[in-house]
DNA sequence: CTGAAAGCGCTAACAC
DNA sequence: GTGTTAGCGCTTTCAG
């Protein structure tokens, strides 16, 4: 009679009459068959029974739970505490070897807090992400941003989250920090490497996303072209896919008069920008110079090998965790901005006697 | 006094005293401001208020929750239903293209369902899994595991929870479900190609890793090549990075008699093939031939572009998902073999006249 | 058609 | 040193 005015528990139906659970092993069974209470339990597995718990006692809740096989219930955990020791990380696209290894970084700090890492990677790419927060169906403390165009970010700061944006305009002011990169200095290097190496006549394979990014990159080169009198730089844009880099650095290198040297936005241009040269018959880098960016995988896969901007893409999301771990707790993060560096390798040379300046 | 005997609840200090909550709105929050009770509230935001709430109070409901901007506690939605609509994708590494491709595939049909999918990168590689449900911090309602090896899955099996087998040994019983490639048949296709076009003397760059997917590489080709009695193949076993693949490649490239083909168990030792080529002053393909597996994007950076085959990553994710999902509705899943196709591109070719069968 | 109430599994304040 | 208890926010009976 009682039961039929008590409200059924859900799951009810699938646990047994007696005592034991039939389910998952919880708490309250661990504290059964250790002859205590759930809130011992609780205290001896969260670590925290020193000077609370006797040693015999407790050495008998983990050998309850061990034989139980019992894992604490992390969404009830989450409940009581308000926090769910989740960063969400936003990337635009995981093929991308950069944020595989920015997703490793933060993965790897995040693990040593006992944090998790879910990822989004944003449909729309760079663009606004449609519903992170309901996608990513874990219950969040935070979020990590890398690489996004501003708009998208906008939605981003609609989830009342602590933001931490990477590689991003330093300037704007929706997040609680920013990691950058020196992405400036990167492309001086680079620039800076192929008029030493006396290159004149520069194609920049400029990357068509409207991103910080890239639009540092386009002025860094532009800046340092413009300080040696007689040099140049010409501009194609493409798509960050190999055919469209194909079809772009072709412009650029039929173009009158050639270039020497393609700077590219990123490395798959590079790879597009040496096809491109293999297929109009041209070397590399006897003919045409090639420099990438990002230092992916793909730069030493080809042959030649890249020279290329290493990015400390791994360095990046552990500094993005760290920073998000320190906002969390309500220190002051601090907004560094990494190093990069010009890893020379057989994509550059000087240009040939033909292609140098005066001839 | 009252106050003194109660326990404080968590996150009151941060309430204000008065009814409005300061923190995130609850679905209380949305009953207060629609005057209606929170019962009315769940029903009418799940979606389930058909016939048992009026259209103008669902209205209501919706308004107050817009107005508010009310995201429902996904923890305290777990909590209650016991299931948490995520599911965990066991990779062996993200830095390859293949698994990023399963995972969009496996995102994309959980996303239809309304399911949400979390990564986890293998540190191990194919090794065994460390602790996938701890360092995951999300509760789970099953797994999906890709490309693993046996040992490997043990571990999660411990977890209790439905597992999804991708690209694996069909024959082991710990999963739920399984998905599969067509593996052998590619490999066969790819041998096939090359011995049509007249290769005779084969060697095979084959991954280091002990798993289902590679194991049955070598065996199609051992049996492919076997049904020609003048063919050979010789096996050169390397790790899957670039660098190691150009050393295995040179060494195969150096034997005496030189292979005229070689077959490599993924693009990434293909790349190091085709680089190890250039650097002895052998070009691909008219001096060697190189083929591929996989067909990552890597495959069309190079020049020339790789003969390779291709695997539907994407559609491997999503039939693991959807094995999933059927599996925790109680139905039977079907073990699909997905077939797999040989694309050809620049990187094969017939053997020159002086490296012919019979010179 | 709407509201009241219970309880998912966990943690922490407090009583003993 | 250990147990009792309340309650996180949600869904779902059941009563009205």
């Amino acid at each position: 009679m009682a039961s039929t005015r008590r409200p059924r528990r859900p799951g009810e139906a699938d646990r047994p009459p007696n005592g034991t659970s039939a389910g998952r092993p919880t708490s309250r069974d661990v504290a059964r068959q250790a002859s205590v209470s759930q809130a011992t339990v609780s205290l001896v597995l969260g670590g925290k029974w020193q000077g609370r718990v006797s040693p015999r006692t407790a050495e008998t809740v983990r050998t309850a739970a061990r034989e139980l096989g019992y894992r604490p219930n992390l969404a009830a955990r989450s409940l009581r505490l308000g926090r769910t020791r989740t960063a969400l990380l936003v990337v635009p696209a995981l093929t991308h070897d950069y944020f595989a290894r920015v997703h490793a970084g933060a993965s790897h700090v995040a693990e040593e807090h006992d944090f998790g890492v879910v990822l989004y990677p944003s449909p729309a790419g760079t663009g606004p992400a449609v519903d992170p927060f309901g996608s990513a169906r874990a219950a969040l403390d935070g979020v990590i941003a890398s690489s996004m165009a501003a708009d998208a970010l906008a939605a981003l700061g609609e989830g009342g989250l602590p933001l931490v944006m990477l590689d991003t305009d330093p300037d704007s002011d929706r997040a609680a920090a920013t990691v950058n990169l020196d992405i400036a200095d990167g492309m001086r290097q680079a620039a800076g490497h192929l008029l030493g190496l006396g290159h004149r006549r520069l194609a920049h394979l400029a990357a068509a996303v409207d991103t910080w990014t890239f639009r540092e990159r386009a002025r860094a080169l532009t800046d340092t072209v413009a300080e040696i009198p007689e040099a140049s730089v010409r501009t194609e844009a493409s798509a960050l896919d190999i055919e469209d880099a194909l079809r772009a650095a072709t412009r650029a290198l039929t173009a009158c008069p050639r270039p020497t040297a393609l700077v590219c936005d990123d490395d798959l241009l590079a790879a597009g920008a040496c096809k491109a040269a293999r297929r109009l018959g041209l070397r590399v880098p006897e003919d045409v110079s090639v420099t990438g960016f990002d230092d992916l995988s793909l730069a030493t896969a080809l042959e030649p090998e890249l020279t290329t901007v290493r990015l400390p893409a791994e360095e990046v999301g552990a500094a993005g965790m760290r920073a998000l771990l320190a906002t969390l707790e309500g220190r002051a993060a601090d907004a560094p901005v990494l190093p990069v560096r010009l890893v020379r390798r057989g994509s550059t040379a000087a240009p040939s006697a033909t292609d140098a300046p005066g001839s």
